[in-house]
DNA sequence: CTTACGCATCTTGTATGCAAGATTTGTCGC
DNA sequence: GCGACAAATCTTGCATACAAGATGCGTAAG
């Protein structure tokens, strides 16, 4: 799909290795970055990756710990909330602003979606979660739009962070299904319905969070000693329904 | 209203100074950012000059011009109406997402309504400026979701670089009463006639318009030397209908 | 065995130095 | 006077050096 070599020799290569490692999950919430460690990867100094870094930074992508080091964000239960909100905003108002769906635009929709059943039947979870994130940025390309399209990337960058920290089990099957029903909507040309099945399938993910969820500090070593992840806190309240009224006067 | 001292010490004191110098039309596009320079205003090395720089750059407010420089931004006439589909997509989406306004909401818009009232009564010009971008500001706090609020921000930023550019009077009266009829709307509880106002108030700003004008480099010397802007330059086709449909298909 | 202290190590924060390229300016030739 | 060339100057790009703080580990005291 993409390329993911570190070597490419252009400005911002750091940023979007950083990047495209979180979009296809090989990078997890928490992951310290060092820039010391980093810069011998890219065969640079530490200049240029404290550069990439202030980008990230400014992305909400990375954070900084003064003195202790760069890492990537664990996003807050607050956080995911306003992420979730924001998406479900700017997604469904993009919908509504479409007129209608080209023939080039319903034939990538459809190429993804063919990728998202063959994914779905070789069970590549990694795989799986970069596209159900790249849908959205498929949507935000059909409208040519730079400027949202490179909101929602950082937004599904975002998601995928909140996913791996909150979610225990993502229901590929489902989400898949919803990405279905929107790009039908689309090709009847009802994007009001688009857009609030955009909603209900953002809600949908949402709703499978478990946001009373620690970010768990133990998690890439849990990982590389192949124990199963989180078992050992259980909480209560699961599930719980999003409430995404805005109201609040403050 | 926000106090603009540069000698602040925080860590994105540079930032802010830049970003509260455009949103207050201050800092017109176009304008060289020369590293050495901003670092002695700051008391600081261009280290951390550089550090903001790549922040700024990342939030679409400055670019460089290798080896040339830093400058704040000029939108294209492509990114002008980019930025305008954004705002509409984002602001429409965040009123339709709105269910109730409080109190506290209320009374800080008409808060702010009063301030546009007053400033208009005085003429001023750049606190006008100033106060017709933070209106929409003022509408995404409401949501009290920070991540639109940034996005909107700096969203507004650019369109007030952009009308520096493009926009050969300003109608304060007439976005005045577009403000006055949105906030009417959603005290009514009418949020999706707010969105709909909200849109057509950004398409009339957006048709008040003259995406033909080039950017003027000579813009800051002549104003320094006091001659009328750019009557060498008069261009057909003054005000275009804003198209806003989006369908491209790649 | 446990706890507290101090040093060694590692991290980022910041300044500075040098190089490469762009611009400008002054000068020379016509 | 006018145009072309060249040196001087100014710009950012990038690496490096050093300082300040955080962490962790070893050791010693209780």
């Amino acid at each position: 799909m993409q390329d993911l070599s570190p070597p490419k020799n252009v400005q911002t290569s750091i940023d979007e290795a950083v990047v495209s490692g979180i979009l296809s999950a090989r990078i997890r919430p928490g992951t310290r970055l060092s820039e010391n460690e980093v810069a011998s990867l890219f065969n640079v100094s530490r200049t240029r990756v404290r550069e990439a870094m202030m980008r990230l930074e400014q992305r909400g992508i990375v954070k900084v710990s003064p003195r202790r080091g760069w890492f990537v964000v664990e996003p807050s239960a607050e956080e995911a909330i306003n992420v979730y909100a924001a998406r479900r905003v700017i997604e469904a108002g993009l919908m509504r602003s479409m007129s209608r769906l080209t023939e080039a635009g319903r034939d990538k929709l459809h190429a993804h979606l063919a990728e998202e059943k063959t994914a779905i039947a070789a069970g590549d979870r990694q795989r799986l979660t970069c596209l159900m994130g790249d849908f959205h940025i498929r949507i935000a390309e059909l409208s040519g739009n730079a400027i949202l399209v490179e909101i929602l990337r950082d937004l599904t960058a975002r998601t995928i962070l909140i996913s791996l920290i909150y979610q225990s089990e993502f229901h590929a099957m489902q989400s898949h299904l919803g990405h279905c029903r929107i790009v039908a909507a689309m090709e009847e040309g009802d994007f009001l319905k688009a857009a609030e099945l955009a909603i209900e399938h953002l809600d949908e993910v949402e709703t499978g969070l478990d946001l009373t969820r620690r970010p768990d500090p133990l998690a890439d070593l849990r990982h590389s000693l192949s124990l199963p992840p989180q078992t050992a806190v259980p909480s209560s309240n699961a599930s719980r329904k999003p409430n995404h009224e805005t109201n609040r006067g403050e």
